[in-house]
DNA sequence: TTGCCCATGTAACCAGTTACATGATTCA
DNA sequence: TGAATCATGTAACTGGTTACATGGGCAA
């Protein structure tokens, strides 16, 4: 992820956070920890160099990719991988084990669930301009793929949610509609 | 986890790995070195109450809910707590890397995206008609819901990245087709 | 001159994993 | 009697996090 992000032009740690807060944060995160021994440990490995400003120390140092570098990051996107897909999400869990709380509290579980979705739909859909930009411009179009497989996941969800929902009596009569319930805890 | 294992039903430590790989996997995991080291702190919490064969010493022991371990799983099913959405996939990254890449490459890294939710969902399906069974029998059709969400999470992964192919040359005759290809590792 | 954002760095911790070790039971 | 499966247990590691610390530049 560092050398990808830096070889699509972040230019300091900093940089790279925030490339990846707007970019890949559905499907990968990344903490300001790691980053900086991670830019150490690639530069040491001749894979990254860096440019000091010499006015002063503390401003970004900026990093560019090595020949090595690029070459290292070319042969891991093509490498033939396993690939294991790893989800963690309480959410259905507790979904999952919703059968054994009364109706009310597993309808607004429910609610929260499809919350949850809806607003992860609403920030991915908020970057799409930028992925739009970029493969307008560079023809780069593999940011947007992705970004669309975050919203149709939740889209997804949403979508199950409220068919669960309206096999269940539809119009729950017994229970505050999601409409008065106050806004789930995401 | 456990504790809702156990309530489900689940006896053993070994009992308790069995039905979370056949039930929540796709969103939940937990090595068998998580699970015995947690039943003692449960039961020393006095949530889980075990039963040890006298006949024999390693036979599974078998465990139970005690009142208080209902009343913690059934609190903690009801709480509204923030439940983060966390889902590491190495393949997400390698795709939206995937522009730094020649097409050809870029194109088996999208066939074995797809083949990989070809496999998950063949997994998934393969364990309905338990969840199915259990709706039938119990009524509790809430495991049928998340394992549909898992379902049509790759069914729509698999949608776009057939949209995504047919959007560039759709058949892409520079390119072996999947169909030739080696069975990319998932 | 205060406060905020940019930017880097690190110590301490921790959840969870891999790998290994063991023993009982069942079945061919 | 040997292999496979059921079943439990633990040591060692590790990838990653939180929390804290620092310091420069800029704008009100």
């Amino acid at each position: 992820v560092v050398l990808g992000m830096i070889g699509l032009g972040a230019k300091s740690g900093y940089e790279i956070k925030q490339m990846v807060q707007i970019s890949i944060r559905f499907f990968w995160t990344i903490s300001q920890a790691q980053i900086y021994p991670s830019l150490r440990r690639l530069e040491g490995a001749g894979l990254l160099a860096s440019h000091a400003d010499p006015r002063n120390k503390r401003r970004p140092r900026t990093f560019t990719l090595t020949p090595a570098g690029s070459e290292a990051l070319r042969t891991w996107l093509i490498r033939d991988q396993p690939m294991p897909f790893e989800l963690r999400d309480i959410a259905m869990v507790k979904l999952f084990f919703a059968d054994g709380i009364d109706p009310a509290h597993a309808h607004s579980l429910l609610a929260a669930v499809r919350h949850r979705s809806h607003a992860q739909v609403a920030a991915l859909q908020a970057i799409a301009p930028t992925a739009d930009e970029l493969a307008a411009q560079t023809g780069k179009d593999h940011p947007q793929l992705t970004l669309q497989m975050g919203i149709a996941y939740h889209q997804a969800m949403i979508h199950l949610c409220d068919a669960f929902e309206h096999s269940h009596g539809g119009t729950a009569k017994g229970k505050p509609t999601k409409a008065h319930n106050p806004p789930p805890t995401v």
